[in-house]
DNA sequence: TCGTCTTACGAGAAGCGTAAGAATT
DNA sequence: AATTCTTACGCTTCTCGTAAGACGA
């Protein structure tokens, strides 16, 4: 169960090619058929079947084992190396489109003003990544957000090692109608009422999350494997279909005039925006930090 | 980052010592102080001062992770060995001694009576260990106690992968005083009415425990390394400490005449038992797990 | 000076690449 | 027949053990 064969065995896995793999990790063929036999010699059991090449049924149990179990070994890693690393005056933050609303990027300017030689390094990410980013010492600071019940934390995904996740912000719901919608002059809308309407689904706001909140239905008319809220925004208009989005983030001069917000009234959700970092050695990440939270 | 080294280096953290470090890992010391040179040169950090040997700031924090990071490991590799191994009528039970109380143990016994064929092999161990022997695959099932509010769950150690934890039973507590103790007569006591007595610090209940339910205090009367009830009564019998048991550990036979148990009435707490297992195949083991919390 | 860790060096094992062979499609 | 994985073999690198050296208590 050597890390390295493990890497291996992912990447042959994701490819389904063991030459698709050796390109990857720059290795020969022959290397990556050795390694793997390696791991299977090991565990005693192969891992997987050949031409086509797919894991057996013990392979897709350790596959479901190596993601979580490599990100763990790469976070330690980061973590020890970033306790040991001198204070720096820059700061890489990670944040989701929908996390770094304009509340939070307010926050984000006062928090700079006080401490007036820090460097700043923004990049976006999904909503799965950001945690994954901020252990692994890619980040020093993540903004991340979901939608959730009123004070529920997000749900975070686990084995990243220790990391604080706080509350920044939470907004009510709408959803984007286009102009022409028939439901476009209510005051409110229950997602009940919208099981079956089509819907985007992005990662902005994926669908499976609101069939996990709101139950079955909600098809997906068009998926959009991008996170820019412009773009999507364009889509509603078009008549592709709905999406859920944090009040805030339709307001003008974001919203185009064609697509009209209608509060969701039920179920009692909202949009949600956690903090999340590492240990902090006190310093400028950490005085940001706070100012955030705070 | 190897786990290799990772386990030599806790191994040595340890003993504080690498020649003890090498007895133990069956290499020569020489190995050691390689292998410790290579994870250090490998983090670019020294990880360990020498002469005495006690970790560096660095390696404090790397001790945090590996010990978690390579449960996890050996757990995957149990998963995966698990999931490929054929049925058998061996079912390996790990219990802490106040899981395993009467009530639990005549559950066991109407499941086995269900399945003749089935050998059932038993191991007694600390609350801590339950959850890393069945993640290891050392024990099938598990059996751990622990004391938390009214229907709270126990708080497992994290980082063992997936495993499924289910609710057994839930008793009070009482307080085990010895026969000559002022509180003898009473119906009911609060725990905040004996923070300045003395207690004993035991696995069964460590005192740790105690005082994160109810306040600092609780001072150490006593320190027993093991888990013997009938030595833990005696010892409060003979007025070493007081300690929290859950009710029907105190019944007779088992409690001796010169012990009385008071029932605790404040905080409302609760001595809980938690059946603890893998994703077990359809089998014995399953029908024993479903015979317990059912 | 004694115990303990480090370094030098040689032997063995492990890992990779080249190239030829086998197995599917 | 073409593609793709496996195996054979040689080379390099890594790792360990022995033994000598260095460093502290």
């Amino acid at each position: 169960m050597d890390p390295h064969l493990l890497t291996t065995f992912v990447t042959v896995a994701r490819h389904g090619s063991f030459s698709a793999a050796a390109a990857e990790l720059g290795y020969t063929q022959s290397a990556i058929s050795q390694q793997i036999a390696a791991l299977e010699s090991d565990l005693g059991l192969p891992l997987l079947r050949r031409r086509p090449v797919e894991p057996t049924p013990a392979g897709r149990r350790l596959l479901e084992h190596a993601g979580p179990l490599l990100l763990r070994l790469r976070a330690a890693r980061a973590d020890v190396l970033r306790a040991a690393a001198p204070a720096r005056h820059l700061l890489r933050l990670a944040a989701t489109p929908l996390a770094l609303s304009a509340e939070v990027a307010g926050r984000l300017a006062r928090a700079r003003a006080a401490e007036p030689r820090l460097e700043v390094r923004l990049r976006t990410c999904r909503p799965g990544q950001a945690a994954a980013l901020v252990a692994e010492g890619h980040a020093d600071l993540g903004l991340t957000d979901g939608i959730v019940a009123p004070s529920d934390p997000l749900r975070l995904p686990p084995d990243t090692g220790p990391m604080t996740a706080t509350g920044v912000a939470e907004q009510d719901l709408v959803v984007a109608l286009p102009a022409d919608h028939p439901l476009t002059g209510r005051t409110g809308v229950r997602l009940a009422d919208l099981v079956d309407a089509r819907w985007l689904d992005t990662p902005l706001c994926p669908l499976a999350r609101l069939r996990d909140l709101a139950g079955e239905g909600f098809p997906a008319g068009l998926a959009y494997d991008g996170d820019d809220v412009h773009t999507v925004l364009n889509l509603v208009a078009a008549g592709h279909g709905l999406i859920v989005l944090p009040a805030r983030a339709l307001t003008p001069p974001v919203m185009p005039i064609s697509v009209v917000p209608v509060p969701v009234t039920a179920p009692r959700l909202v949009h949600r925006v956690e903090l999340l970092h590492a240990t902090l050695p006190p310093g400028p990440a950490a005085d940001v930090a706070a100012a955030l939270t705070g």
